[in-house]
RNA sequence: GCCGAGGUGGCGAAAUGGUAGACGCACUAGCUUUAGGAGCUAGCGGGAGCAAUCCCGUGGAGGUUCAAGUCCUCUCCUCGGCACCA
């Protein structure tokens, strides 16, 4: 037999399987148990797929085939998630258009798995970025429009005063512009805003009827962070510097624009009330900006605290490590329940994002007030005693009430960018006189303008432009393209604008795996029989970096999809398991980043080793969800593995008809570690126990026939298909080994004639003895007595008592 | 900071509460004379000993148990996520 040659092996089946069905899904097939696996699918960058990648997808792949070879209608689709700023950023500076750049990478991208192995079902691949695709993406949008779900709110966004656009946060490096080194400003801009928050309490309780690994359901719920407490209100007692503004000429007053006499805040604590000794707003609290408008005297004071704030992020004012500041606002509220005075601030450590964006300071029970409190010499009240009846006391006073407070926020729906799915939306200013909507506050019409674009003029498709870049008032480049920015409003007919902001990347992959159960339909998102025979997702696989957005965005839109019976009625939660695979860090156990020149690229071990041994050792390398660093000795020791497999079958093939009970009790070991650590995702073990199979029955003296060998292969056929499949070939095997049916344990091979019981005295091993599988107690005890070194102990004491663990161990306690 | 995961040989790692280090890499010795990242045999946690054997050993300190890497308490350290990267 000629020794193994994987670029002939891989060549020779790649072609085969180009025009295989086996990886097919079928469309309802009743008579087979259905499997949906889906692996996230990526984002196609221009350095092309990468070993973390190839990672993910073998783990998935793997799990896919062996469920195939269980018997079951397995579905398992891949696409590209091609929508995104990296695209966008290399259009810029490139010139090149954003739909070629993706064209170019996608093609790389699927001739690198298809290189790989990856059984993916390609009759279903996707694209985010093609309008008969991102149809359906804008369809669900003017859902959740109707539906109150989606609004125009004022929100903030980096910005760069040099450059003049808006800045992802990942742009913003220690708070300046990546581009320019400009420091980043903060800047208010209307934007489209999501309320997933009302969805808050089912996506909870969603989770119960999931299978999620713990850490997932854990990092959703502590996503979602429900709170349960009290909103309690303070009155303001000096409330009239607020509602006096100066006129131009800086003597006349008028009312300010709302009257607010009273502060609310949220506390999970209405017990430590008696010991609220001041109160804190948020900086972007709005009677904190209303009185930027009055002629407080601590005007000058508040203006210079925030500005010294404006630039810190969220993570920098919570950081309890870093010195919090603030400033007294000239207001003075009323605890309710003491009656007493007590001054109102604002500081950097409170959140408007959180609760009602203002707390009671209570520093002689929290850190975080002590020390601020210590800082600016405010009073601590040391006497009080918590009071759990306070609850009640305060809602009979009524002066607060039961509420509950969510960690998640809503979710910020626009993009300033050109490579996006064009938000369907029309504003008609018509249509907006028609409708009084001030959003509560007097002013314009905030939301009676817009019109979503009914679903006959969708797909919205994303226009050709000059320039990617951003404008210079921060809009999308969108907004140059007057004939597409002008059109007709679709309720009167009137004059209207279009909306030029795009969606965020997550808009797409919220509901890309509904796509796969029927790709190319052109009639509705997906239809309700085949969603209903392939949902839910039975395996998740993803990264730890998608456990709480793209995860519960997804699982939202999926309940809001529900709620509108879009999708089957019988199927509440979208995944049934979510499981997180682990990071490849780099040779230099770094993780792996152009600058630090440590990245791995797939296709160069591809070539040195074949995809097989690639597979392999990826597998191999430990847990599936460890961060583990690259190393291509251990590779080339896996591909010895392979060598060694491929030389076992050929010394053995076509020579017995008889396998003998050695080789049969080796086998079906094998072959119960493989289903039980398959199942759990435990990979790398069954490639060690793969390993010391072919390490044993490598030494002479063992019959194995055809079959026997068959079932080795097959264990082996999800890491390593091509090799597995040539081998299958060679033992007289019918195409394709990938369509075969799983190996049976036979549980006779299972039981040992002899077992070695380890005989310890008092907890210490110091013996091992050999007997006959299942013996007695006394029988063990007999013969541990007998032996020489366990004697020796023994007669330097009394016998308390024997523990026996049957077939396993034996241990004396003595005196 | 908050939340989550994890600390086991020179390295990647195995271990239903029951012989710690399976399997792989590296290394050492011997064989083989091997064009191509070779193959075979043996060894390979630390210490003592010619040896049989004995002692120590899973980040650290306690505890539960006949028995602890595994369970409990405290502690130290490392890594990951944190809403406009996807």
């Amino acid at each position: 037999m000629e020794s193994y040659d994987f670029k002939k092996i891989e060549k020779k089946w790649a072609q085969k399987y180009e025009e295989f069905s086996g990886y097919r899904g079928i469309d309802v097939e009743n008579d087979k148990e259905k499997f949906y696996m889906l692996t996230e699918f990526p984002y196609p960058s221009g350095s092309g797929l990468h070993v973390g990648h190839a990672f993910a997808m073998t783990a998935a792949d793997v799990y896919a085939r062996f469920q195939r070879m269980q018997g079951k209608n397995v579905m398992f689709p891949m696409g590209w998630d091609a929508f995104g700023l990296p695209t966008e950023n290399f259009a810029i500076k490139s010139g090149k258009n954003p739909k070629e750049i993706t064209k170019e990478v996608t093609d790389n991208f699927r001739y690198q798995m298809k290189n790989l192995g990856f059984s993916f079902d390609w009759d279903r691949e996707i694209n985010s970025t093609s309008p008969e695709y991102y149809k359906w993406t804008q369809w669900i949008f003017t859902k959740l429009f109707e539906k109150g779900l989606a609004e125009k709110k004022e929100m903030p966004i980096n910005w760069c005063p040099k450059d003049k656009i808006g800045l992802a946060n990942e742009e913003v490096i220690d708070g300046k512009c990546e581009r320019c080194g400009t420091e980043a400003e903060k800047r208010t801009i209307s934007q489209w805003v999501v309320k997933i928050t009302d969805y808050a309490d089912r996506l909870i309780n969603g989770l119960y009827d999931t299978e999620f690994i713990e850490k997932v359901r854990a990092a959703q719920i502590n996503w979602i962070g429900k709170k349960e407490g009290v909103k309690i209100r303070f009155k303001i007692k000096n409330k009239e510097i607020i509602g006096w503004i100066p006129d131009q000429v800086g003597n006349d007053s008028k009312e300010a624009d709302f009257d607010i006499d009273e502060i609310e805040v949220f506390t999970s604590r209405p017990d430590t009330l008696e010991g609220a000794t001041f109160l804190v707003l948020a900086p972007e609290h709005p009677i904190v900006q209303e009185l930027r408008n009055s002629r407080t005297q601590e005007l000058k004071k508040i203006e210079e605290f925030l500005a010294s704030i404006k630039n810190k992020t969220e993570i920098e004012r919570t950081d309890l490590t870093k010195e919090k500041s603030g400033v007294f606002t000239g207001l003075t509220a009323i605890n309710p329940i003491t009656g007493k005075e007590i001054p109102v601030w604002t500081a950097d450590y409170v959140l408007m994002s959180y609760g009602t964006g203002a707390i009671m300071a209570v520093p002689s029970h929290d850190e975080r007030d002590k020390e601020f409190a210590l800082k600016y010499k405010l009073p601590v009240d040391d006497e009080y005693i918590p009071d759990e009846k306070m609850i009640g006391e305060v809602i009979r006073r009524g002066v607060g009430d039961k509420a509950v407070t969510y960690h998640l926020r809503d979710w910020i729906f626009s993009r300033q960018h050109y490579w996006g799915e064009p938000i369907p939306m029309v504003y008609c200013e018509n249509c907006a006189m028609d409708v009084v909507d001030t959003g509560g506050r007097g002013g314009p019409p905030l939301q009676g303008g817009w019109q979503v674009v009914p679903l006959e003029q969708l797909p919205v498709v994303l226009p050709e432009v000059e320039k990617y870049l951003p404008t210079d008032t921060g809009e999308s480049p969108l907004a140059n393209i007057k004939e597409w920015v002008e059109t007709t409003c679709p309720k009167c007919g009137g004059k209207a604008k279009r909306e030029t902001d795009t969606m965020p990347n997550w808009a797409g992959s919220d509901w890309y795996f509904l796509r796969y159960c029927d790709p190319h339909n052109t009639d509705v998102l997906a239809d309700q029989k085949k969603m209903e025979y392939w949902l839910p997702v039975d395996v998740y696989v993803g990264g730890d970096e998608h456990n709480t957005l793209h995860l519960l965005y997804s699982r939202f839109i999926y309940q809001f999809l529900w709620d509108l019976g879009v999708v089957p009625k019988n199927i509440p939660e979208p995944y049934k398991k979510r499981v997180s695979h682990g990071v490849i860090l780099g040779p230099d156990g770094n993780r792996m980043s152009k600058s630090k020149g440590n990245v791995i690229v797939p296709d160069e071990f591809v070539e040195k080793y074949g995809a097989d041994s690639l597979r392999t050792y990826l597998m191999f390398m430990g847990p599936f969800d460890a961060t583990m660093a690259w190393n291509e000795r251990s590779l080339i020791g896996v591909k010895r593995f392979i060598e060694k497999f491929y030389n076992l079958i050929g010394t053995y093939a076509g020579k017995d008809t008889v396998s003998d009970v050695e080789s049969k009790r080796i086998l079906n070991k094998l072959i119960k570690r493989a289903d039980e650590n398959l199942v759990a995702f435990k990979f790398n073990t069954v490639i060690a126990k793969l390993m010391e199979t072919v390490n044993a029955l490598s030494k002479p003296g063992f019959r194995v026939n055809a079959d026997d060998l068959g079932s080795m292969i097959k264990v082996l056929a999800p890491f390593a298909p091509f090799v597995a499949e040539e081998l299958w070939e060679k033992i007289g095997g019918e195409f394709s080994l990938h369509g075969q049916p799983w190996p049976e344990v036979d549980e006779k091979y299972l039981v040992d004639e002899k077992v070695k019981v380890s005989v310890a005295i008092n907890g210490k091993m110091r013996a091992v003895i050999e007997v006959a599988a299942g013996a007695e107690e006394s029988e063990v005890v007999t013969l541990a007595k007998l032996e020489e070194k366990v004697a020796k102990y023994l007669n330097e004491g009394k016998i308390l008592k024997t523990i026996y663990v049957k077939d396993r161990m034996l241990n004396f306690v003595m005196e």
